[in-house]
RNA sequence: GCCUCUGUAGCUCAGUUGGUAGAGCAGAGGACUGAAAAUCCUCGUGUCGUUGGUUCAAUUCCGACCGGAGGCA
C-alpha cells in the first residue's frame, strides 16, 4: 500500500485558466491551494499579476500569496520550497488535500524534486561589482572555479554566470557541487501534474491580449502610478513584473499609451511561450487541451473540471 | 496637372558601383537548480510593385504603368 500523500499540481502558461480550475477542483476535493507564482507573492502587485480576488477564491484558502513586499525582502526558489513545504504539512495535518497552482515552473519543479538548498545570504555588493565586467572575462572566471557549471551556462548569459560566481564567493564551493548535493533527496509526496494548454496557439494569444485590455480597464495604470509615486520605481523594475515595468517606462515618457499596451501584450505572449518550453520538459505532465472547450467557454466550462477529474484519484 | 521622394521577408528598413539579397522586431523551436513574469541560445527563398527595353546577365540602369508620401500650382 502506498502511504505517500498525493498532491495535485496545476501548471500552464499565463492566461490559460489555472486559477479557475484550481478553485473549482479545490471545492470538489476539499483542498487548499498553494500558489506557485513568483509575482503574486508580492503584496503590492495585484491587477497586473491576475491575483485572484477574495470573491474569486470563494472561500478556498490560498497560501503563498501576498507574503512579501517589493520594498524590502528578496525572495528566491530556496525560500519558496521551504515555505511551500511548511504549507503542505500544515494542510495535510488538517486532513485536507493540497493543490499547487501556478506558472512559475522553477518553483514547482524544485518543490516536486524536493531540492534541499544550502542556506546562505546573497552578496549583492559582489554581484554589482561583477556586473561591470565584460562577458568573456566573467566566463573565464567561471571556467576557472567551476568547470561543470561553465559547460551548462552559455557565456552570453551574464546573469547566470554572475550567479554561479556569487555562489562560489559565498560558499566557497562550486555551484555544480552544491546542486548535486541539493538534488539527492526524494520527495515524501506523490504528484499528479496537470498542464493546461491550447493546441491552437492563437487562441492563447488572443486570451492574453484581451486579458491585458481587461487589466488596463480595471485600473492597472493607476495601481502602478501609486507605486511609482510612492518611490517604488526601482523596486518595480527589480521584480521584472510584466505590465509594471512597461507602465513605469510609460511614465518615464519612453512610449505612448498605445505602445505601452502593445508592449505588455507582446511581452506576455513571449513569456507564455517560454513557460510552455519549460513545462513541456516534464514528460509526466498530463496535458489538458482547452482549445475546443474555449470555443464556447461559458457552456463548456464544467468540461474542463470533468477532464481534470478523470486523471485524479486520491 | 507638374516636380521630388518612395515601393525589398508578416512589420520597420539595409543592400547589391548589374552576377537573383540581409538586419531588427514578430513568429517557431530550445536551454535554464538559489533574480525565473528574469536570463540566454538556434532558425531568414522573399514573383526585391507591374510591365517593356538595354545587357551574356536586371531586384539593381532606362521608359511606361500602378500604389504610397510630400512639394508646387
Amino acid at each position: 500500500m502506498n502511504t505517500k500523500s498525493k498532491i495535485i499540481v496545476i501548471c500552464g502558461p499565463t492566461a490559460s485558466g489555472k486559477t479557475y480550475v484550481s478553485i473549482e477542483l479545490a471545492k470538489i476535493l476539499n483542498a487548499e491551494i498553494i500558489s506557485a507564482d513568483s509575482m503574486q507573492i508580492y503584496k503590492e502587485l495585484n491587477i497586473g499579476t491576475a491575483k485572484p480576488s477574495t470573491k474569486e477564491m470563494s472561500g478556498i484558502k490560498h497560501h503563498l500569496i501576498d507574503i512579501i513586499s517589493i520594498k524590502s525582502e528578496k525572495f528566491n526558489v530556496a525560500e519558496y520550497v521551504k515555505l511551500a513545504g511548511d504549507c503542505v504539512c500544515d494542510i495535510l495535518n488538517r486532513n485536507k488535500n493540497v493543490i499547487i497552482c501556478g506558472g512559475t515552473g522553477l518553483y514547482i519543479d524544485h518543490f516536486i524534486n524536493n531540492t534541499k538548498f544550502t542556506e546562505y545570504e546573497n552578496d549583492i555588493e559582489y554581484r554589482t561589482e561583477l556586473e561591470k565586467l565584460p562577458n568573456d572575462k566573467l566566463y573565464s572566471m567561471l571556467v576557472e572555479i567551476d568547470k561543470k557549471s561553465s559547460e551548462i551556462i552559455h557565456p552570453n548569459n551574464k546573469k547566470r554566470v554572475i550567479r554561479a560566481l556569487e555562489i562560489f564567493k559565498i560558499t566557497g564551493k562550486p555551484k555544480s557541487e552544491l546542486d548535486e548535493l541539493a538534488n539527492s533527496y526524494k520527495s515524501k509526496y506523490d504528484f499528479i501534474k496537470l498542464g493546461l494548454y491550447y493546441s491552437d496557439r492563437n487562441m492563447l494569444y488572443n486570451k492574453i491580449n484581451s486579458r491585458v485590455d481587461f487589466m488596463i480597464a480595471n485600473g492597472l495604470i493607476e495601481e502602478v502610478r501609486e507605486l511609482y509615486e510612492n518611490g517604488d520605481k526601482n523596486n518595480i523594475r527589480k521584480t521584472g513584473a510584466i505590465g509594471y515595468v512597461e507602465i513605469s517606462d510609460y511614465f518615464n515618457g519612453l512610449y505612448n499609451f498605445e505602445e505601452t499596451v502593445e508592449k505588455i501584450k507582446q511581452n506576455t505572449r513571449n513569456y507564455a511561450k517560454r513557460q510552455l518550453t519549460w513545462f513541456r520538459k516534464d514528460a509526466k505532465t498530463i496535458w489538458i487541451d482547452l482549445s475546443d472547450i474555449n470555443k464556447d467557454y461559458n457552456k463548456n466550462q464544467y468540461k474542463i473540471i470533468e477532464n481534470c477529474l478523470k486523471y485524479i484519484n486520491l
